[in-house]
DNA sequence: CTTGCTTACGAGACTCGTAATAATT
DNA sequence: AATTATTACGAGTCTCGTAAGCAAG
């Protein structure tokens, strides 16, 4: 048994129990691969794998069990290699962040701008996605941190942490009726033609939730997935806009004007992932820190180690 | 980087860095494992040992982590290897359990009966120990099942489990007058000599605390770390016994007298514990269960669960 | 001078890639 | 017919054991 034949493993069930494909992103052959899987099976003495023949059909019991801890195996030893990264080079590596666009453009900027004058040596990549795809990326161990609004704390793989805490905002073309309309209320809000962000994106569900509660049909003419899409389209006239008030920049978006919404809609909470039991490099707590001061190292240390409880 | 590699580590880390010494106990040669070391050293880049010219004098703190996590993963090893197991053969195997004399003598017995009715093809050893040494067979995998009334719970790395609730009783030679003394109370056997526990054994602890809480000074005589002593010169004599209740066996031990001390002393919990994160076969499982029929295999899988919180 | 780690070297095992084979869709 | 897994085989590498060297206590 070696830790190769576990990564073999994972392989396959990745690509859905496909040994040639395994091979392709292993860069190796697939008789390789088959071989050193039914070597792992002759030692472990059970069959991983339901064969039809010659072709992988399923996974049997047994099989699925030594996934789950070929995993946490596979797990462990990246952590060793980091460990080895951590020290022989403190301030270089790569960090990768997964988040939606919300938070890449609007929210990270500064730290990351903070980040890279810091440590000019680690490379800073930034995965864009839906709040579901960065929590997967995390998950798999593509990305190193997760930041979303949504989601995130859906996984029992993923240890989260609050960032911060924000409300929506109304933004409407200049000179818009709804900014002397004194008290903002939902029911003046459905009295317009809204646009808001997708479904699944940046608290969408909770505007959808105050409207519901209230018991006022809102009328949503346009969603989107950005922020920037949004603006657009109220620069354009064609409704006015809720938005995450970090957007809205006062300084660049002069065709607009926004007003809080604080009162009428449940706040939000932005939060980081990370992967449960994987080893944090320096550079990662720092830059946590840089995006969310209140989150320490020794914060996030703990909150590592308290929350280690409802694993597997 | 490979398994074999780890568990060098371990072995030397075990010997307390002297790597001839883990040589010999993993049967393999000196030069294979120093060379071993210096390439896992060299993959990872960096020092695992602190070296004085050629001998081998602490471990540098990146070592310490990539011991750490070289023990997680080799855990992990060792439960793919008993996944294969379980699976291969159902009902053959090895458990061992570690436990105490009490434990071994008078509680154990009739599951160990069961067992090997049962469980034929199972080998089944019983390590006998001070509660510090059973905790630490389990907690470095010698014993798959540890079983103490005392220290267990100390231990991060044990998940323990209460079995059964008992009490001291007070053994006596026929005839004695405390016999016939009423009610018992704390200044009455303060006025026998009296012949009990060793520390840390038994429930040693709790008959110190409920004398010095009742302000009484007891006249011991003679301390031993099994039962069979105590009552040994408890039937010469010398005084009388204070042992556990479930080592009072009348039909045998027909030269001794006893009388409950419940209302004197709190109350023992035995427990057991299993090694955190440790695969366990499903004969363990049946094992415990015959030796505390309320810990079943759900409840013990759901303390299991449960109880990762406090780990590492 | 004994203990204990490292270096040197060679035998054997193992891994992995190519090519051929066989079975499934 | 095309895709995909297995078997066969050979080159290269790696592991491990013996023997020799050398530093520390």
């Amino acid at each position: 048994m070696n830790i190769q034949q576990l990564r073999y493993l994972q392989e396959i069930v990745r690509h859905d129990l496909n040994i040639s494909q395994a091979a392709e992103t292993l860069y190796t052959s697939q008789p390789g691969i088959s071989k050193q899987i039914r070597q792992l099976e002759e030692e472990l003495g059970i069959e991983i794998f339901v064969r039809n023949g010659k072709r992988i059909a399923s996974m049997t019991e047994p099989g699925q069990q030594i996934l789950e801890i070929a995993q946490r195996l596979l797990l462990e030893a990246d952590n060793l290699k980091r460990v080895g990264q951590e020290f022989r080079s403190q301030d270089t590596g790569t960090l990768t962040i997964a988040t939606t666009h919300t938070q890449a453009r609007y929210a990270l900027p500064l730290a990351v701008k903070r980040f890279i004058q810091r440590y000019p040596g680690v490379k800073l990549n930034l995965h864009q996605g839906n709040p579901t795809q960065v929590a997967e990326q995390a998950l798999r161990g593509e990305a190193d941190i997760a930041i979303a609004t949504e989601t995130l704390d859906q996984y029992d793989e993923l240890v989260t942490l609050p960032c911060y805490e924000w409300h929506h905002c109304l933004i409407t073309p200049l000179g818009h009726p709804l900014l002397e309309a004194g008290e903002m209320t939902l029911e003046k809000l459905a009295g317009y033609p809204l646009i808001t962000y997708d479904a699944a994106f940046s608290g969408r569900g909770k505007i959808d939730q105050a409207f519901r509660a209230a018991g006022v049909a809102p009328n949503i003419v346009l969603t989107a997935i950005d922020t920037d899409v949004i603006k657009t389209y109220v620069e354009l006239g064609l409704g006015v806009g809720l938005i995450a008030e970090m957007a809205y920049l006062p300084e660049r978006d002069m065709q607009l004007r926004s007003l809080p919404l604080k009162h009428l809609f449940p706040a939000n909470v932005t939060r980081l992932a990370l992967r449960r039991n994987e080893f944090v490099r320096g550079y990662t707590y720092h830059f946590i820190e840089l995006f969310a001061p209140q989150l320490t190292r020794e914060i996030v240390l703990e909150a590592l180690r308290k929350t280690k409880a409802a694993d597997q």
